[in-house]
DNA sequence: TCCAAAATGATAGTAATACTATTATCTATA
DNA sequence: TATAGATAATAGTATTACTATCATTTTGGA
């Protein structure tokens, strides 16, 4: 059995919601493919436009600006991953166990049970990698904080958080960490192919030593 | 006694040196408080030019474009970064202390003795923490690596690995453990700034807290 | 000190970006 | 089948990200 997904969206994301129209839904699956082609920097709705075969001006009818979309990609992603979360930890009692599973997720190896209808999970994890610290780092992070569009993200942090105060309640620093695993996970993952000076793992095809690595960071933390 | 820095710059970063000229150094110190001001997004030659009373042309004389210039003042940061650390940890014995240094620096806790002669130490460090990132997650990563646009970055890291490596000789992630410290360090700073739900020191003033975070982070993982 | 070279300023121009506006056409459904 | 809602087609603006040219100023060395 598999399971479909439905992520409701903050309604600030988009000005029309793109889930209710096939317009909609192609410049998400599309957006998603050019940015990870190309790059968000050289990313504009004018080339994706062309690409499905709509104009700009269409596109304006659903996205305030790029940014908006590529924020809501990424929220789109945080929201998935709580998603994944919490059906891997489910009927997990130990919560050693949670954590090495969220470090699964996290490096991209847990195979999730989700069909997503027109979201190339490979692609959106490459856009999370590359992409993802470009929704928060602008002058306007605190304006976009008040209508809630972190809250995805936050979300997962917290409760990452509480599954290491489960496995250590007197941890002083739950949130810090899981916020630093978060990034890191996705950091050495990029450094690892691109500045692999950066990380021990240099040259390696996969995420092992990656795993081993932040289970070793997390744990001895935790300890 | 203060002691003048004179750092020389990887020639891939500039079309022309900007240490040799006023107007170079206009250019980099009006450059930064304009990023740190407006962002990098809404940063232009235009404006900058503006602001100290050139032409774009001019500016174009020196880089590239824009991205270049923020990998240049990234680029300077990071081997202004590794100076003070050698500078403090010159005759300190104890692995140990060299640690404590190293993170009191890169929450810039640690009081410095370098005279800049141009540059607002303050305002690159708010550009490091908040547009840091951007220099290196681009398409053309690979091709500025290539020029060793990011070298003192890995040495940095290489060197913060070395000091872990005196502490714990048998530790096996010095640099991913080295990378991890001094984005960690960003990101935390950023986030109890603008996101403090994905840390423990929301409403806090100063960096203590973060500072014992680190502290606990970095010596569990290596003891 | 004066000359040549280098640096800068002034000006202009182009293609692309990041939008907004208007009107016409299509399409789903009540 | 009328109509509201969505999309397409088209046009237009201000700004960005450059490049090019030539005149003027600065400077460093014979």
């Amino acid at each position: 059995m598999e399971l479909q997904v439905q992520i409701k969206m903050n309604t600030h994301l988009f000005v029309r919601d793109p889930e209710s129209t096939e317009l909609g839904k192609n410049i998400i699956s599309h957006g998603i493919e050019m940015i990870c082609e190309i790059g968000f920097e050289d990313f504009t709705f004018k080339k994706l436009a062309t690409r499905i075969g709509t104009t700009e001006a269409s596109i304006y009818r659903y996205f305030e600006n790029k940014h908006r979309l590529l924020t809501y990609i990424i929220t789109w992603f945080w929201t998935w991953m709580e998603y994944q979360l919490i059906f891997h930890t489910n009927n997990v009692t130990e919560p050693q166990q949670k954590i090495v599973t969220i470090i699964n997720l996290l490096t991209l190896k847990e195979k999730d049970q989700f069909i997503l209808e027109y979201i190339d999970k490979d692609k959106l994890n490459a856009i999370a990698i590359s992409e993802g610290n470009k929704s928060y780092l602008t002058k306007h992070v605190n304006d976009d904080n008040k209508v809630m569009l972190f809250k995805p993200y936050k979300d997962l942090c917290h409760r990452i958080a509480q599954i290491f105060l489960e496995f250590n309640p007197g941890y002083a620093y739950p949130h810090s960490l899981a916020s630093t695993l978060i990034e890191t996970a996705h950091h050495q993952l990029y450094f690892k192919d691109h500045l692999p000076r950066l990380t021990d793992f240099g040259g390696a095809t996969d995420s092992k030593q990656l795993i081993k690595y932040l289970n070793h960071l997390v744990f001895s933390a935790l300890s």
